[in-house]
Formats: C-alpha cells, structure tokens, sequence
DNA sequence: TCAATCACG
DNA sequence: ACGTACGTGATTGAG
C-alpha cells in the first residue's frame, strides 16, 4: 500500500461550510459554522482515507497574483462576509491544536499549493487526495495517484463525492486536462473567471471535445458553421486566453514542504479540546475520549469527605453559618457542601440525619447563616427538600441566564456534587458581572425569589377531567374520519393530508389552484395562504377545518390527557432561563397555549377545573405591553388615551384616522390594532401590510399617520435602535438585558431584524419584569395571609389562582394589589379579575 | 434532526 | 437589491 496525503482546500471547506450552515454563534457571540463545517467533513474524509500526511492550504490574505490580474480586467473585489472572516485565524488555531500541518505563501493561491504537493507526491510514490469544494481543481487528477473528493449534499446528506480522471470524463464529458480549456470558454463566476460571453456548458464541452485545447482551437474558428458562436469567439478570443492562464493551477511553484511536518498525529489533544470547548463545537465533544474530558473539564473536581454521623454534621452546619461563602447543592440522597479549596463535604441521608433534618438545617443556615451560599438550579433541587425562599442563596443557573439569555445551554452539571462545585467556583465572579451589568437588583428580588415561586406552582398543578378530555377525543376523531372522507372525494384521491408537501401537489398541481410557491421545499399551504383560497373552495375549507381538529386533538385532548396523575391533575414545567426576552415558558405540557382563538377549542377550557370546594380567579394585564409603550415613551397624547380610560384600539384609529372616537367603524379598529401590534414589534411597512392584505404604500401611510399623531414613540423607538447598535443590548426598565449580535452582522435582513428586536424587547421584557414582581408578590401575600389559595399558572399577562372557598374577596384583593402595585408607571396599570367554576368560565 | 404548521401571549 | 412583523412549544412528515 502506498502512502497517502491528504490536501485540503482551506478557503473552499470554510466557504462550504459557512453558507452550508446556519450563522451558528457559541454564547459569545463567536461565529462557528464554517469551522463545524469544515471539521465535519474533514473528520468524515479522514476517516474514510486513513491518510499518513495531511495538510490544509490557505491562500494569503493578500491578493494574489491570479486574482490582481482578474481585479485588475473587472475592478471588482470580491467581500468576505465578517462572519466568516472572524473564523478564519479560529480554523487555523484549531487545525494547529490537532497537529495538522498549514501552507500558505504569498503570490500563491491554495490550488497552486496542493497542485504542487500533489505532483511531489507522485514523484515520491504517494497518494494524493485532494479535499476542496471547487471543481476547478478536477484539473489537477490527471494522474492515476491523485484524486479529488468533492462534498456534495442533496437532501441535507452530504456525501463527498471521488473523482479520478476516468470519473472526471464520464461526469463532465472532458479530461482533467479538458477542465482547463472548459473554463477558459465557458467561465466560472464563482472562481471569477470571465470565460467567452455566451458560451456555456453544453458548447464548451462539445469545443472542447472537438479540437482539445483552446490553442487548437483557435486554428479552427473559421470553420465553426454556427454563426453566433463563431462570431463570439472571433470577437472574444481574447477571452479564452486570459481565462485559461487564470484557470491553470500551478502544479510547479516554489513552496517549502517537508514530509515530516505533513505527518498525522493523534489529532484529538488536550489542547485541541479547551478550543473545541470554546468554540462551543458540542456535537464533536464524542472524538475526544472520557478520560481526557474528565481531566480537563474538571480538573479540580472534588473529593467529598463523608459525614458519619449527626454529630459531625451539626459541627459542619455550624461551621457553615460562620463561613463568609460556601458552594451548596442537595438531592434526596442528601447534601453536599463546599466551604474552601480543600473542603468539602457530603451529608447523606440516613441513620439520624432525615431529610426533615437536612430541611430544617438548611432553612436555618440560609436563614441565620452570615454567609452567602451559591448553588446552580435551585428549582429542581427543591424537589429534594422544600427549603424556603433566602436572599442568601445565589443561583448560578439564574445569574448565568440574565448575563446571556441567549444561550440555549446553561451546563448544569447532572452530578449533585459538581453542581455545588461549579456554583463554588464561579458564583462569586459571576455575581460580580451581575452588578456590573446592573442586574444584582432583579436577580435578588424577583429571578432568585421567582424560582421558589415557579417550584410551588410546578408542584401544585392544576386539575383536569381526564373523562372530559376523552370525551372531547372522541367527538373530535368522527369530525376528523369524516372530513379526511370529504377531502378525499373532493381531491379524487387519498394522500396524506398532514404531508405539505403532498397536499401542496394536490391543491397546486392536480387541482391547479392559484398562488402556489413559497417555501424552499415546494408550495406553501400555511392558513393564510389557503385562507386565501377558501372563499371559492370547498376542499380548501375542508382542510383548513380538518388541520385545526387534527391539531386540537392531538396536540391538546390525548397527549394532555397523559399527563394527568394519580391525584388527576397535571404538572408543567416553567422554564425559567429559556426566553431572550425574559418572559417564562411552559412545557412538558405547555399550558401558555391552550386554545381561547376558537369557540371549538375554547371548549377545551371546560377540563380545566379547581379541586373539590375551589374557584378558579383570573387575572390579566389590560394592554400591558401598550401601557409600557406610553410610559416609557412618554408620549403625551398615548398617555393621556390610557389615562382616560379609552379603548386604545378605538383611540388609536381615532387619531390616526382623524375621526371622533365615537365614529370609529369595526374596520378601522381592526387596522389600528394591527398597527398597535406592529408597533409593539419593530414596526415595517411590508409585515403590516401582509398582515392587513394591503398596499405597502397604505401599510406605509398608516405607519407615518401613526408616528404624526404619537412623535414621542417615534423618538423612543428611534432611541432604541440607537442605543441597542452603542451598546450591543437592549435593556428593560428594570435593566434586563438582551444582547443583539445582529445589529452587527454585514447581511441587511439580519440587521434589520436586530432593530426590529431593540424595539420590541424592551416593551415585551418590561412587561415580563413587571408580571414576574407580581406573582412574587401575590405568592407572597397568599402565604403571610395564611390563605390556602394558591397560584398555578401563569399565560404572561395572566395568573390563575385555585381559590379556597370563601376567600375569593380577598383573592381577588391580593390579585388586583400585587398586579397594579408591581410596578409605578405614568400609566396606570389596569387589571381584570374573573372568577369561575372552570378555567373556561374564568377566562 | 429539520422544516412546516399552528396553538398561545 | 435585499425579503421581513416579536416571543414561545408540540406535532407531523420526511430525511
């Protein structure tokens, strides 16, 4: 067996790769889906080759000399997106962490490079394979030891395809030689090569296989009997010159290379691991081997000297109160403890320590304690023992997510003991950031008590008729079996109604409906595409009624259904650090989207039912998010609107419309509502207008009608996006904080939707904020009253309260006061209570 | 695992 | 000349 070498195109696999994957940040904000692009088909490539040698070509980021000539013809440059520039040094760092070799030189292009090795390999009785996306390197497997991989992805696989000359001539129909002379005709505007105007492919190749080279060629012109192409060539042939000197790779250019340096070693190092960690690169975390993540990851993880007894743990207890700072975690199989470097405990639960004891104890030092005691995910350790809410404890997790809600991983380790580790080791610094960031406020008054609040809720659930649910199963499967039955006669044949892609070709190609084509992957059948349709069409009405059935069965009636527990009620999770914007979510199951849209699916509602000798209260925000809008701009006229008490659609279109407010139609409300909701989400005239079926230049005209009438939100908006793209962030009255990368990135789209975001997180945070310090305090009251009411669910402007029979007064009191009075705002928030025997009644 | 769809605020 | 409303989670089909 031959040895082999592995070339790799750098410039072309980050390039792959870049526009391969989606824009991929790690939480600082660092691009990195070129690197896992081109990682990924290295590895894959690596493995399927098993090479000795292996070494990546860069070009200089000096123009080189082939393109200067090409720049200097057109006098155009070609831009390198920053997103994909920033990666560059970070590939190079990485393939030099792994050991691998890296050539570039000044004046020389990447293909010359490995054109070059190439040919040295062969002289030396080696292999080459050639990794690159770009097919104008087919010209360099002129010989039987070199051949070319060429990634290649269809239908999201990507396979790297294997060229050798004989490959070359069945694919494209010319030699590798042949290539050359191909692009000196035809071109290649990726490689900006100019080739002949008006040559293509299909002529190129038959040129080509008719005379050889260009040289040939050109003896022949005259007797080309199409005349355009004669003509062409006649005019252009300079063309083809120029084009094959900038085709030709040098296979001959003066570099150093050594084969020792070339030579592949065990590519998975330590070093190469603190940079893939870095970079965040997860899904390549598995080449490295457990040992090595262990020690590098953790490389002071603890030892935990065991308590024997309770008396042992009594003195640690003590010993923990006097402490300035220690690390703390539990779960049900007891406590572990980290006080200094070189100490730390565990106390398992057994002989006379109980959990009860553990609790108590727990609740004492963070009550007692002098110290502050730092933890990660306070919540889910509260399923352990149910300690009471501290401003002592310091979560990790919850510091973690209001530096950068934006990461969609928090690490938090699974082991009990390196929780209590990690939040020891980074708890303090990252309070410190917090402060710095003006957040250390609401993270002690509102994330740290909220999580406490979260737990009771998750815990206390809510309840549901599992017979109602069945119930409404049933009634909904007949509709279901008899609409698919309806559609399928109406089509003239049975597909798969939930297959877009499949009822796409039945609407848009069988039926020959109009509007077809949207989406990347066919026709769009979105609703309000067929919302569009249905006016004239049975079957499309059909659909739209069987998606929405289908949904409300599936998605509501079974799986929440299964949800329900021995007690009959049902137990979400509020996620606490998922929104970037602050807001919570549910899930598992979600019930922040219980139908209400539909009188059919608000029936759903009726499941929902408070236990024996309960009410339900409700109560929601009255506009919150336009009651924010007036305050924080402090728009006079938007102001005074809530200040009066005014229906602030009805007030809206009355402004903008110039009419009294009583004289406001139906159909003017409507539109001044839209705009309100565009407002609210980073205003433009192309979303108002989709979302109205008008003009743009209407959509446009109500926008500047609106800005005319309200010129302090125009001015507040406008200071938004400034300050967002000064400081990187948008911020919330109470100073949350979201970081918007877009605001920097060079593609137009991405900016825009940044600006968009400055506008709209600080009025859907505050919100968020506002709605978060109220369930603190409404939770609070409950309890120091003693009520035995209590709060489980919150739908972002609304709270549910399973209200113990006969305190529904003061429920609603609590309600109304720990809602209105958790913020003070120029405007005043308002609030509606309603009571009911369900959750449908309710709401 | 991703894209499309749709439920909610 | 770009191609768009903000924030979530669950289900489905089709890789």
């Amino acid at each position: 067996m031959k040895e082999k070498i592995l070339l790799i195109d750098g410039h072309s696999m980050l390039n792959r790769g870049f526009y391969g994957l989606p824009l991929l940040t790690n939480s600082k904000g660092t691009h990195t889906n070129a690197i896992l692009g081109f990682l990924n088909i290295m590895l894959k490539v690596i493995s399927e080759e098993q090479p000795e040698y292996i070494t990546v070509a860069f070009d200089e980021h000096a123009p080189t000399f082939r393109h200067e000539m090409y720049e200097a013809y057109k006098g155009t440059r070609h831009a390198m997106p920053d997103e994909l520039r920033e990666q560059v040094p970070l590939i190079k760092e990485v393939l030099k962490a792994m050991g691998i070799s890296i050539i570039s030189k000044a004046g020389l292009e990447a293909d010359d490079i490995i054109g070059t090795i190439s040919r040295r390999a062969v002289k030396d009785g080696k292999e080459a394979v050639i990794l690159s996306g770009d097919r104008d390197l087919l010209q360099l497997v002129t010989e039987d030891d070199v051949k070319l991989r060429l990634p290649h992805t269809s239908k999201g696989v990507t396979t790297v395809d294997i060229f050798y000359a004989p490959d070359v001539l069945e694919k494209y129909g010319v030699t590798p030689e042949g290539i050359i002379e191909l692009k000196a005709l035809m071109g290649d505007s990726s490689d900006n090569i100019p080739g002949v105007p008006k040559i293509g492919e299909k002529t190129g190749v038959s040129l080509v296989q008719q005379y050889g080279t260009i040289e040939k060629l050109k003896e022949h012109v005259p007797e080309i009997t199409k005349k355009s192409i004669r003509e062409t060539l006649e005019q252009n042939f300079d063309m083809a010159v120029l084009s094959k000197k900038l085709a030709t790779i040098n296979v001959d250019a003066d570099i150093d290379f050594a084969w020792d340096d070339a030579a592949m070693g065990g590519l998975f190092s330590e070093e190469a691991y603190e940079l893939f960690k870095e970079l965040e690169l997860k899904s390549l975390y598995r080449y490295f081997d457990e040992g090595m993540i262990r020690s590098v990851s953790e490389a002071s993880r603890q030892e935990f000297t065991e308590m024997a007894d309770a008396g042992e743990a009594e003195e640690l207890f003590a010993g923990l109160k006097k402490a300035e700072k220690a690390g703390i975690a539990f779960d049900k199989e007891g406590v572990f403890v980290i006080i200094s470097k070189d100490k730390a405990y565990r106390i398992p639960v057994g002989g006379f320590i109980s959990p009860m004891y553990l609790k108590a104890h727990l609740n004492d030092l963070f009550l007692n304690g002098k110290g502050k005691y730092y933890t990660t995910d306070i919540k889910s350790q509260l399923t352990a023992f149910e300690v009471g809410y501290s401003p002592a404890v310091k979560d990790l997790l919850l510091m973690d997510y209001l530096i950068d809600p934006l990461r969609d991983d928090y690490d938090v380790p699974e082991e009990t003991g390196d929780k209590a580790c990690k939040a020891y080791s980074f708890g303090e610094e990252r309070y410190g950031k917090l402060k710095e960031l003006g957040m250390d406020r609401l993270f002690d008054e509102v994330e740290m008590p909220l999580a406490f609040v979260l737990h009771d809720m998750e815990k206390e659930g809510i309840r549901a008729s599992k017979e109602a649910l069945l119930d409404i199963s049933s009634g909904l499967d007949k509709d279901i079996r008899a609409l698919e039955k309806e559609i399928y006669d109406d089509a003239g044949e049975e597909f798969n109604i939930n297959s877009p892609k499949q009822l796409g070709v039945i609407l848009f190609e069988k039926l020959g409906l109009p509007g077809g084509r949207k989406t990347k992957s066919g026709y769009s059948t979105a609703a309000d595409v067929l919302e569009k349709l249905a006016e004239d069409q049975q079957i499309v009405r059909k659909i739209l009624e069987y998606r929405s059935v289908y949904k409300l069965k599936n998605t509501y009636t079974d799986s929440l259904a299964d949800y329900i527990d021995g007690t009959g009620r049902i137990h979400s999770t509020f996620n606490q650090t998922v929104t970037a914007t602050g807001r919570l979510s549910s899930a598992d199951p979600n019930l922040q989207n219980i139908p209400i849209r539909t009188e059919r699916g608000r029936e759903l509602r009726k499941v929902f039912i408070p236990r024996e000798g309960f009410t339900f209260t409700d109560a929601d925000y009255s506009q919150i998010e336009l009651r924010i809008l007036a305050a924080m701009s402090g728009d006079e006229k938007l102001i005074e609107a809530f200040r009066e008490g005014q229906d602030i659609h009805a007030s809206t279109a009355s402004h903008v419309f110039h009419v009294d407010y009583d004289q406001v139609t139906p159909q003017m409300r409507r539109n001044a509502k839209a705009v309100n909701f565009g407002i609210v989400y980073g205003i433009s005239s192309f979303g108002l207008s989709e979302n109205l079926s008008i003009s743009r230049k209407e959509a446009k005209d109500y926008i500047d009608r609106y800005f005319e009438t309200f010129p302090g939100v125009r001015s507040y908006l406008d200071g938004l996006v400034k300050s967002a793209k000064e400081t990187g962030a948008a911020v919330t009255y109470f100073g949350r904080r979201r970081p918007i990368p877009e605001l920097k990135e060079s593609n137009f789209m991405r900016r825009q939707f940044g600006e968009r975001v400055a506008m709209n997180m600080p009025v859907q945070g505050t919100a968020a904020d506002i709605m978060k310090i109220a369930m603190v305090r409404v939770h609070d009251m409950l309890r120091e009253r003693g009520l035995e009411s209590r709060l489980i669910l919150q739908i972002h402007d609304e709270l549910l309260i399973e209200t113990a029979g006969g305190e529904e007064d003061k429920v609603r009191e609590i309600l109304m006061e720990g809602m209105m009075g958790a913020a003070e705002l120029a405007v005043p928030l308002e609030v509606d209570v309603n009571t009911g025997k369900d959750f449908y009644e309710a709401h």
